[in-house]
DNA sequence: ACGGGGAGTAGACACCGTCTACGCCATCCT
DNA sequence: AGGATGGCGTAGACGGTGTCTACTCCCCGT
């Protein structure tokens, strides 16, 4: 079994990272998908029951990549959870940037329940990995570490998205976002030590 | 002229809004709106170049009732300015949570520059009014205001993407989005008052 | 050897956004 | 006054989409 005979089931879902990689959101059409995949527009639907269940199986392969990356991110930086915690959000900030058709559809709301694996339950390992972090970096105060790290993801996804929505930079003059960051981590997590 | 012959722009951009209120975002067809309206599917091309042109208006119209909204909020709670950012963040969530359909059109990128005026210019009021709060409520730091309010805003936007999302509670636990508002107030402009 | 069933194809259907040709009607000019 | 003009809305065509339904083919088990 060679590369290019992988299966139908994976490279149609091989074809639709690629789309919406290079083309956004907008060209992952399931008959557009087929024909990269080299199948005719009826043969998704032996593997996928709907359009949907296809976009679903794409954004969780994008929730996989943006896991590896956090993990060899945090691998190759400080063991110290305040520096890891930055590596996270520099590498999700990074990614919503680079990948922001990917990251659009990976939070669509009408994909969550899809697929055989939910969607919702793809994300949790993710949110655990920041979740130990915080717990971790936490100065004792009376906010629990689980609304602590809810609101850090909150805020780490707020910008990601109104950042790649363009109106945060002209309304507040800051031309890139590590400010941001930095603030919200320094807010969040009590100033950073150094 | 009566109510039902408003002009068929306006009666367009209304029957867009009804539609994206009621049923959300999928059911917003170019003629769908048309036939709402009474009108043919060419006719709304006479005003709207394009159908995302519609979409604009219709998701300027959003940005309209979510101003107006966090004004009539703010006027009716104490003067207080952290108690008027509570209010404005608070009406942002609801905002969000209740016309969740809306609340996506007014913040897909891919709107963000069509029509007359730019969907980014007609944000900025709101954050305005956010930043100016968040100049008199916050403690002298070396933290720039608009940097603060920048990060505040983003905050506020992900719990409500998040929120609406539905991953926030299973990750988290929480099983209200108050205490994640609170949360992110207390980090961001320091711990409440009383 | 042969029947059966899964896999993929191909066409139909309704809907979509866009484009174009065409009427209609008010308005303005001579 | 009457005819040309131009804006407004209609109606149909076109290519594209997702879904559904025959239909074919080939591999596998009995």
């Amino acid at each position: 079994m060679n590369d290019g005979d992988a299966g139908v089931r994976a490279r149609l879902v091989a074809a639709g990272v690629d789309l919406v990689l290079r083309e956004g959101q907008s060209a992952v059409s399931l008959r557009e998908i087929a024909r990269r995949a080299g199948v005719s527009h009826g043969a998704p639907r032996r593997y996928f029951p709907t359009h949907v269940d296809l976009l679903s199986a794409i954004a969780r392969e994008g929730f996989a990549d943006l896991t590896t990356r956090v993990q060899k991110t945090m691998r190759d930086a400080d063991p110290d959870p305040r520096t890891q915690l930055t590596a996270l959000a520099r590498t999700y900030l990074d990614f919503a940037a680079a990948h922001r058709g990917m990251f659009e559809l990976m939070f669509r709301h009408d994909l969550l329940d899809s697929g055989r694996l939910r969607l919702r339950e793809t994300s949790l390992p993710l949110f655990a990995v920041l979740a130990d972090l915080v717990a971790q970096v936490r100065r004792p105060d009376d906010v629990p570490a689980s609304v602590l790290a809810g609101a850090l993801w909150a805020n780490l996804h707020g910008i990601a998205q109104l950042w790649a929505w363009g109106s945060l930079p002209l309304a507040t003059g800051v031309t890139d976002d590590d400010a941001l960051l930095r603030a919200t981590l320094d807010a969040h997590l009590g100033p950073a030590p150094h």
